[in-house]
RNA sequence: GCCCGGAUGGUGAAAUCGGUAGACACUAGGGACUUAAAAUCCCUUGGCCCUCUGGCCGUGCGGGUUCGAGUCCCGCUCCGGGCACCA
């Protein structure tokens, strides 16, 4: 062996083994336990960014210590490959997405490649290749036949310049990004899937699973958003004709509250007022600007006016004005609210701003109400009563609510009904880089799905969008077809698929068998039996809702439509926290925003440290601080691992972002610590070169034990996936070992430290492992488990505490009785200086820890 | 605005069930080795006080529970993630 650390022949040897042996290529084995581990594929976005390092270093770490445990492990890696920055690229450089792609996908395989995962290659996928995405058109095509996706209108942020719809993320302060023109909303058709047919599983089933985060189960039921209500009506007379107007509320115990209602924009009513009054039109044309997106519509200044409709009270048949409000949502529940403005925060805030009459009718003893401003209490159901409600006062809540919906039901106006929060999930996209929508329209039979045999329906590859809408509408070649029902001559729909849809069931296609991929006859197989769900799946806290959810319902209509056994895809998922970094931005003069990494600028600090500005160097002149995000392409903050492992090497990199920070944890990046992660492993190789040579001498139980304690300690934090630890485990092993003499038990504590380490630094244990002559392949080594011998000790040491302040500590035997401890504890020397002869009240022992004597 | 997290030295962090706060590292300072540099090794490194034994304070802020709180409870502040067309 060498006798300097030098990474690159390190790295390229272990590399060059596993190659060779196909070390990480598996087969469905029943004699042994599988284990599934799974990274979120990345969006080939160019290069990888240390959010990427941190994420499938983490699965790699699960992955190969499982292996060493004896489970048979998968882990594969694919490529997102669809989406909307390869687009942005394509009107940039006017290169076609699709090269772009390949291009990115194959340096960033490079660089996964020089990281040493162990990734079974032979299972990549890229969801822009027909043969992955035809399946994507065959399920949704089933889904369509069982009426899971249907078509119906959504609504669409436009820009009237470029006339194309943009994404949330190409709107900026409501202008287009390329264009800066005042975006609008739109109604444009489009497909749904019906989601919502799943709320209650969705739900249910979070319960079912305990490996996940609670925090991520905990967003995820907020979002279903299940909620018991009254579904009810307010009748009303409209040219003659007897209407009515629905609402849906949790809170009908207020229904004598009521002093207004509210209606969307987008209500038909809205729609009907807009038709006879100006500046009800005018208003209802104001809420059309800006974007859509729930954000903005919550924190946007609340605005209405009055329609001059007027609806009957279901109980008292009092009059009541429909107002057009824009804090009403035409997507949940009716887009009609009640409007009860002394208990309802927004509807409070609403009725003060229009001088509409605000109502007292529950009531919390010992609180006083003023309809002057709004207190938190005006929202409580628990331990409110009903007053200035007839029949209702004094009722609770829950029982308020019963009464009042039995005599709405009695009136035939209302009924108890469960409400979810979810939505439909609308995947049409009116994008060029995507999975095209198996659809054809024909003149005479509509819309007509594409036949199984005719797919895949291939996107075309050489097409380049220039910002202007979608490049397919221009492509005869692809619009062309004949109508499969009558055909005459159609056109294929140009919407493309969400690319949400790619990645809900990728994890199931990489487990099938090579024989299926190649036929390419069947979308999962028995090969997708014996792998999913898949054990673990390890990624960003970002994807804690869409991602997840989707993937889950995607999940159940396979389950539904006897492709899968499963119900739930991932059995355990470890939220990686975001790796953040600093954002500089500057408006370019079209309105548009343009972004710089953090070492194309000066940063300006004022005294307490706090970023206040920053100047371009470029230029010198000054940019705009965004404050810490996640490390993305289009802000330009990632960081590019690649300096990082030419300089030091790949185990090195590992090492360090595994030490950083707890995996949970959000890291804000920074490389100070690198060179001590180096250092480290340059310590360990020069301690086996040092070990190969010394005869063993002597005998010291003390390096064993320790040795052992620590192992013991790291084996713990592996199960909790607390891995920074197990590198600090790792670290402290050496230290242990360097200071022991050189004993018969170094060569045991070393073989244990290479072990460990070897998730994390798998070259540099793999070729020490064999140099130090521990056996042929340290893959194949057992995982080292801690010896309870070596554990034992005959004597601990206690903390005394007197009234809970430190105040000394004691020796004292490990078999020591109560009596013995509190007999020494009270003889010994600090317990004497501190009690001055005080009687002691009360002794707390907590075993092996400490003492405290309470005066 | 709503939902979910986080905050511990100059820095990243540790503290397993409410029980010794700051393990392990980084940085900085001092020293050894060296012609020199690199590398390596040793010492110091939360704040204040003290001649020493040692003492007091300290886990974002303000309260509370407890023999004992970084950890539990209540109320805030700031930062991050998500909000359905970024992925």
């Amino acid at each position: 062996m060498q006798e300097k650390y030098v990474p690159a022949d390190v790295e390229a040897a272990a590399q060059a083994y596993w190659r060779e042996t196909r070390a990480f290529e598996v087969r469905p084995d029943p004699s042994r336990p599988k284990y599934y581990c799974l990274s979120m594929f990345p969006y080939p976005s160019g290069k990888l960014h240390m959010g990427h390092v941190r994420n499938y270093t983490i699965g790699d770490v699960l992955a190969r210590w499982h292996r060493m445990r004896g489970y048979n492990v998968l882990q594969p890696m694919g490529w997102d490959a669809f989406g909307l920055p390869a687009e942005n690229a394509a009107i940039q450089n006017r290169v076609p997405p699709a090269r772009w792609t390949y291009d990115n996908i194959a340096y960033m395989k490079k660089q996964l490649q020089s990281l040493g995962f162990a990734i079974d290659w032979s299972r990549e996928l890229a969801t822009c290749r027909p043969d992955y995405y035809k399946w994507n058109q065959w399920l949704f095509l089933r889904m369509l036949e069982r009426g899971i996706a249907y078509k119906k209108t959504q609504i669409v942020n436009w820009d009237p310049v470029d006339q194309t719809v943009l994404a949330n993320e190409q709107v900026i302060d409501g202008r287009g990004w390329r264009t800066g023109a005042l975006v609008e909303k739109r109604e444009i058709p489009g497909y749904y899937l019906a989601i919502t047919k799943y709320a209650e599983e969705l739900l249910a089933e979070l319960e079912k699973l305990p490996g996940w985060p609670e925090r991520v189960k905990l967003m995820q039921a907020n979002w279903i958003g299940k909620s018991q209500g009254v579904r009810f009506a307010f009748p009303y007379t409209l040219s003659g004709k007897e209407e009515k107007l629905w609402v849906y509320t949790t809170r009908a115990d207020t229904i004598m509250g009521i002093t207004f209602v509210a209606v969307a924009a987008e209500h038909p009513l809205a729609a009907f007022a807009a038709s006879r009054d100006a500046r009800i039109a005018a208003f209802v044309e104001e809420c059309k600007r800006g974007k859509v997106c729930e954000a903005d519509l919550a924190t946007m200044e609340k605005k209405g006016v009055p329609t001059g409709i007027f609806v009957r009270h279901p109980l008292t048949q009092e009059p009541i004005e429909v107002w057009v409000a824009n804090y009403v949502l035409m997507g949940y529940g009716e887009g009609a609210v009640m409007a009860v403005p002394a208990h309802d925060e927004r509807d409070f805030a609403f009725a003060q701003k229009h001088g509409l009459p605000i109502k007292q009718v529950i009531q919390v003893p010992g609180k006083t109400f003023s309809p002057e401003a709004w207190q938190d209490w005006y929202a409580d159901k628990e331990n409110g009563v009903c007053i200035n409600s007839g029949k209702y006062d004094g009722l609770s809540h829950r029982e308020a609510v019963e009464a009042i919906a039995a005599d709405l039901a009695a009136l035939g106006l209302g009924e108890k009904t469960t409400q979810y929060r979810l939505r439909d999930w609308g995947i049409s996209r009116q994008r060029y880089w995507g999975c095209p929508i198996p659809i054809i329209h024909c003149p005479s039979c509509g819309d007509v799905p594409v036949p199984d045999e005719q797919l895949p329906v291939v996107l075309p590859e050489d097409c380049v969008p220039d910002g202007t809408g979608n490049p397919l509408l221009l492509r005869e070649d692809f619009l062309r077809c004949d109508c499969p029902r009558c055909g005459a001559s159609a056109r294929r729909e140009t919407d493309t698929m969400d690319t949400f849809v790619d990645s809900s069931w990728y994890y199931a296609r990489y487990a099938v068998e090579a024989a299926t991929r190649e036929k390419n006859e069947r979308m999962v197989d028995e090969g997708t039996a014996y792998w999913m769900p898949v054990d673990q799946y390890i990624g960003g806290i970002e994807h804690a809702i869409l991602h997840l959810l989707y993937s889950r319902f995607w999940s159940k209509v396979m389950r539904d439509l006897g492709l899968v056994a499963y119900d739930e895809p991932f059995a355990n998922l470890l939220t990686q926290g975001m790796v953040l970094n600093h954002i500089f931005s500057r408006r370019s003069s079209k309105g548009g925003i343009e972004y710089f990494a953090p070492d194309e600028v000066a940063i300006e600090r004022d005294p307490d440290g706090r970023i206040v500005g920053a100047r371009l160097l470029r230029d010198g002149a000054p940019v705009e601080y965004g404050g810490i995000g996640t490390m993305s392409k289009s802000k330009k903050n990632g960081v590019d691992p690649q300096a990082l492992i030419e300089k030091y090497g790949a185990d090195t990199a590992r090492f360090f972002i595994i030490f950083a920070s707890p995996p949970e944890q959000t890291l804000e990046w920074s490389d100070t610590g690198v060179e001590g992660a180096f250092r480290f492993l340059r310590r360990l190789w020069a301690f086996a070169h040092q070990l190969r040579t010394t005869q063993p001498s002597g005998e010291s139980s003390g390096l064993r034990r320790e040795i052992h304690r620590l192992l013991a300690q790291a084996n713990h934090d592996l199960a909790k996936t607390q891995l920074n630890t197990v590198a600090s485990a790792c670290m402290k092993m050496l230290n242990a070992l360097e200071k022991a003499p050189q004993d018969a038990h170094a060569r045991e504590g070393f073989s244990i430290l290479l072990r460990l380490l070897s998730p994390i630094c798998p070259h540099i244990t793999h070729v020490l492992w064999r140099a130090l002559d521990y056996g042929e392949d340290i893959l194949a080594a057992p995982w080292p488990e801690a010896d309870a011998q070596a554990l034992v000790q005959d004597e601990i040491e206690l903390v005394l505490q007197i009234n809970g302040k430190l105040r000394g500590s004691l020796r004292i035997s490990a078999q020591a009785t109560r009596e013995e401890i509190e007999a020494a504890a009270l003889a010994c020397e600090p317990a004497r200086k501190y009690l001055e002869g005080r009687a002691v009240k009360k002794i707390v022992i907590v075993p092996n820890r400490l003492i405290n004597l309470v005066v």
